[in-house]
DNA sequence: AACTATTTATAAGA
DNA sequence: TTCTTATAAATAGTT
């Protein structure tokens, strides 16, 4: 539009076209914020050259967000609910195969057996039971385990308990007793660390008379210990 | 830019703004199809009038949606996010439940037992043993009724045969047979419609032997009457 | 990026 | 609203 007029048709030089569209970009961009200003209007452009390139004029007053927003809403378009649909449809198939896994618990419990065919019913009784064995051989299983390290941590504790008392006899020979303020002499000798030697030892003390009680103490993890009786 | 120079400050007399906003409004938009043709590219404006009225410019080779997803790609701004985050976190948890709710029946089967706690196992083990008995009691019934429903069905049949054999006594002692084709009577005299009163006619013949596999044949519902044994 | 002849946009008035 | 037109602004081609 200055020194000789154009044809709107592509221009098919490049650096021409990019020098034009650089050019005019910024033309549009002032017309908009002149608009803007002189109008109180709000404005969006969003343009990409053939290069790709991207660039945006926004009135200062809003964000691109609230345009797009004000945009879908003035044109009763909603740009999101293709994005939104999958979702929605994977929710629905969740919410689905939630309420199907908490009916086949509630049918594993007892409840809701009114509606259910009687062969479901006899393979139900029948996985139920079987279940039912198995969880109860875990069970035994791991009572077991918790035998078997109790009667270990019991062994080891009447064994510090013996070499103690043996220690005990020699140095109740000697005058002098120095043993409990000297607890750091007792870890070369038995392999525990002063903190940990000091505890069998008031162990070993209640574990004399044999009492159950005492067993659980020294395996406290053990709280089921009343269960095996 | 015309008639004399304006300030590019916000047009106070309403009208006078109003028409400017049309001008200046055609104005941009012909100007963005002009960069649109020149240097093939792509543009989109969106205006708000001060009087919240709404209007849009788009290149002819592209949607408005395009252009948004373009933007986004671009600008590595995702629009919907916030949209998205509320259903997102919606899925994460149902998700999560489902995991839960799968475990729960797994470990009801027997499975994944290992990493239970011992109290748990018990609870389990009540659990699933009182389940057991009510699925078998609710069993019991179910075979109740179908051994009632089947109960009465034989009497019903066997009732029916007697009738029927009372009622061929009689006509034996008449020479004409007009008994089979003549199906309309049994109705009035049994209460069956005719269509129904054919089938136990059948049926009582093969009953006579008083065979199993007759009866159910009779109560052909009852599948799992052999369970009964 | 700067210049400038010319085209285009438009403010004000009808 | 639309048309007119004087004038401001934009810009195509050039440097």
């Amino acid at each position: 539009m200055a020194r000789g007029k154009i044809q709107i048709k592509k221009i098919e030089n490049s650096t021409n076209r990019q020098v034009t569209y650089s050019k005019r970009r910024n033309g549009l961009f002032k017309k908009a914020n002149e608009l803007t200003v002189l109008c109180d209007a709000k404005v969006s452009i969003i343009m990409v050259s053939c290069t790709e390139k991207l660039h945006e004029y926004i009135s200062p007053s809003v964000t691109t967000k609230q345009f797009f927003d004000q945009y879908q809403k003035a044109a009763g378009i909603d740009l999101w609910n293709s994005h939104y649909e999958k979702m929605q449809e994977e929710l629905r198939q969740l919410k689905e195969v939630n309420t199907n896994l908490r009916r086949q618990i509630r049918q594993r419990l007892g409840d809701c057996l009114e509606n259910i065919g009687f062969e479901e019913l006899l393979d139900l009784e029948n996985e139920s039971q079987e279940a039912v064995c198995i969880i109860r051989e875990r069970k035994l299983k791991v009572i077991g385990n918790k035998l078997e390290t109790c009667k270990k941590k019991v062994r080891s504790a009447q064994d510090v308990y013996k070499k103690l008392m043996h220690e005990f006899d020699i140095r109740g020979e000697d005058p002098q007793y120095g043993m409990i303020e000297d607890a750091g002499e007792y870890e070369a000798l038995y392999g525990y660390p002063p903190h940990m030697a000091a505890a069998p030892r008031i162990l070993t003390l209640r574990l004399q008379p044999n009492h159950p009680n005492d067993l659980q103490a020294a395996a406290s993890d053990l709280t089921t210990y009343a269960l095996l009786g």
